[in-house]
DNA sequence: GCCTTGATTCCACAGACGTCGAAACAATGG
DNA sequence: CCATTGTTTCGACGTCTGTGGAATCAAGGC
């Protein structure tokens, strides 16, 4: 079972699972309108709101900002009765980063 | 079915869908270690070359080329009997343009 | 204490995905 | 023409995913 490679490529398993991951959470259109009307209206904006904007369900807004939630590209905080969510800025760094990573540039 | 929406955010439905793609061609962890595998060997390579250096199958290996070379990572030759993979290095400059262009960066 | 509003979780279902092995295809060498 | 080597396609299997609706939970307002 233990194989002793050598690790073909610069990235280790571990890495290319993490940056899998951070695109994954990206590999739904719905997913990238929604990260993205977080980032123009640039500011905290509630599940209803974005029901209002986007064609699909309550249940669904909120499945698709857990899993941005999950990865970091958004942050979301309780406020009262409702939660409001954000565009995490440092998203801007690490992942064109992962990219430069991946594509070994120095 | 016109339902004159205001296109909320700066993407358009289209390029929200085209974006996905991109990362969905990168949303597996064996896809993320055989881009990186071609772009730090920085040569073409060829499949029979590649199943040595990662733990999958002749035919999985064929098929994430084939996924990765569909949204234009990797260019593919035949050439003789084999074909050469090799890293397109233009889409270092248009992956993070549609990151920027998704987090409204100027 | 109830009721209302907003959000999440649960359930179900259709569709897509990653993987393998086998079969088919392509190109070269005998 | 057949054999060989490298690659792609096909069929199948189990798993994961996007979506909606119903139920549940959380926090205020009456």
């Amino acid at each position: 079972m233990n194989e002793t490679e050598c690790e073909p490529g610069s990235l280790s398993h571990e890495d290319a699972a993490t940056y899998a991951t951070w695109f994954k959470a990206l590999a739904d259109p719905m997913r990238v309108r929604l990260l993205n009307l977080l980032a123009t209206e640039r500011r905290a904006m509630t599940v209803g709101e974005i029901v209002g904007l986007l064609p699909i369900g309550q249940s669904t807004v909120s499945h698709h900002l857990r899993i941005l939630a999950e990865v970091r590209f958004v942050l979301a905080e309780r406020q009262g009765t409702s939660t409001r969510y954000e565009v995490n800025g440092a998203c801007l760094e690490c992942f064109p980063a992962a990219v430069r990573a991946i594509m070994g540039q120095p």
